[in-house]
DNA sequence: TCCATTTAGGAAATCGTTTTCCTCTTTTTT
DNA sequence: AAAAAAGAGGAAAACGATTTCCTAAATGGA
């Protein structure tokens, strides 16, 4: 059987209560005393019962990650265990484990997200967007329950959210391009019931009309998500009768086809055609040349989830706080680099 | 303050050791007795407290996933999530909570999976290839604790352990191979110090021999991972005097500069060369045409060590014990369909 | 020197279940 | 009809910490 705290206050010639005193440092217990303790607690090779303490304390230290996985996570969503690896990662610092739980198979709306908190086995959830609903935003307001949602819920303002912004993201691509002087763009979007590229693209628009260039309307196409689609799509672009100087792919995949086509049409990049992407996953690692990225790191996503979620443990009447992660763009070999003052 | 066990007991108008026995329905409980208490339990909307009943229980109903992670998991391993979903799913089935794990940042070997034996916040660990080590090994060995490492660990055989059987998937690809009549086949392999290359190398070269069909030399190459590279190494291949009828690419990266090496060449795939891979993560899904793949699902690896993680749950005295999965063939378009009777 | 204050550490309640005995009732057996 | 067995439910002791008082000793101020 493993050494209880009776076991350490026996050995140490103390009670209990300093032993716990000596454990969490509180300041009445004398240097002496302390030293007695832990003696006694090397010799016994004590380790604190985390059962016992959660139970005591009213607290587990632990937090779930609340998601609805479908079967092959790790192909139809790369980006969801790298939000948890950041929240763990940040979590750990202080000692706190990440529990991952499922919401995919549950019989109702909201019927996990309620065992979780009616059963108390965590302190707090982070709630990954693919898990977010009314049922669950209502239930976790009502709690008050210590909650972090990735994802900018549209139902209410009185959840704690973190978010990428992806029309930043787009007009970050914007600027890129026209701080390396490609003014004549082209922008290749996924399938227009995206919501992201929808941002992406209303970004880039956006500012490259606020600087004054309007990108004709066949420089803006879209085209569903293969990489065949998007190699004709800009095998197009590229032999129209005025093509475009650069381009803005959507996401990896259209990158992919992109750089195919390029490689067709033997237009030397950068110096003939340029071309910029989103997000490092899940292809833009494999695309020769290494293509400029405008990255959103889901990482850091999670790192700020999980600093969100210890400054609310630690204040728990806090009021309610989101936060919006910026883009961060990686200089690859797909675009020259940007001149100075732009 | 939610309902307690002692409310619940009140309510009803019995005590609370019997509203335990129903909540844990224990067969000497009159049925009457028992629906006066989930009467008063829907009533006063009571939820067991996890947090006391791992107390009492002495168990947390909780497995650690334990691993190493390195930032950007996601794209650097994919397969990890998946194994960890699948684990998930199973677990779920009967009510245990998985919870993630990290080795990366311990000051010492084993020090993470010390603590986690020593703080009892787990009932097992299913240990991830990243994160096992000989004292991770000695130390579950030593305190016999609930494990299932994942991938055959090679210093000790007391472990409990899951993997795969890559010679034996080499073997696959061979005899689907000879079942197309593809007797002249080429392996285009990873780094030659990569062992999971060099068993699929193992086993698809051996089932050849097996059958009288020796591969020349030229036609087992070796390819650092990168898309070019590949694609430069099996274009030499095909510009032999003597070419391969079909390729097997020991990864779906090299699957993919096979593809574009092969559109270059303007062969037709699979009336003139065909070609397989191992592996649908992270690149066999974009290949044109859709690759056969010899597919080594980690989710369902993941699904079995869940299974055996319970199993060893139920039946703490059991011997240990390990467990093989098998490679599954998925036909794709880029060989044709093996003939009746091989 | 005496009283007030601070300091160090202990006693005991508490957290919410589970589980082991018991004690009554019933029922069955002879 | 008496003894034995079975059934149903309760009392109370765990489980292993934390935390709130409380007390005794040490310190300080007058």
């Amino acid at each position: 059987m493993p050494a209880t705290i009776n076991d350490v206050a026996r050995e140490a010639g103390v009670s209990p209560s300093t032993v716990s005193k000596v454990l969490n440092n509180w300041s009445t217990i004398s240097e002496a005393t302390a030293e007695k303790v832990h003696a006694a607690i090397r010799k016994l090779n004590y380790t604190p019962n985390a059962r016992a303490v959660s139970f005591a304390r009213q607290s587990t230290q632990n937090i779930v990650f609340l998601t609805a996985l479908t079967r092959n996570e790790a192909y139809k969503n790369p980006h969801m265990f790298d939000i948890m690896c950041g929240v763990h990662n940040e979590l750990a610092k202080e000692n706190y484990t990440l529990t991952l739980v499922d919401t995919s198979k549950e019989s109702y709306p909201g019927e996990t997200a309620e065992k979780v908190i009616s059963q108390k086995y965590a302190d707090g959830i982070v709630v990954h967007g693919s898990a977010i609903n009314e049922s669950v935003g209502d239930l976790l307001v009502k709690q008050q329950f210590p909650h972090i949602v990735i994802g900018h819920p549209n139902f209410t303002n009185q959840l704690c959210w973190i978010d990428t912004n992806h029309t930043l993201a787009g007009e970050f691509a914007a600027e890129h391009m026209l701080s390396c002087g490609y003014t004549n763009a082209a922008f290749v979007g996924g399938k227009k019931t995206d919501l992201i590229s929808l941002h992406r693209e209303r970004g880039f628009i956006g500012l490259m009309n606020k600087y004054g260039y309007k990108i004709p309307e066949s420089h803006i196409v879209h085209t569903n998500s293969s990489v065949s689609e998007s190699t004709s799509a800009v095998l197009a672009l590229l032999s129209e009768k005025n093509p475009p100087r650069a381009i803005v792919c959507e996401n990896s995949l259209i990158a992919l086809g992109a750089a195919k086509a390029i490689e067709k049409t033997g237009l030397r990049v950068p110096e003939e055609i340029a071309f910029v992407t989103f997000d490092t996953y899940p292809y833009s690692g494999i695309i020769e040349p290494r293509p400029t990225i405008i990255d959103i790191s889901m990482y850091d996503m999670g790192i700020q989830a999980g600093l969100m979620m210890l400054h609310k443990l630690k204040n728990p009447s806090l009021q309610i706080q989101s936060y919006t992660t910026l883009p961060v763009l990686v200089q690859g070999e797909s675009t020259c680099l940007p001149e100075k003052g732009k």
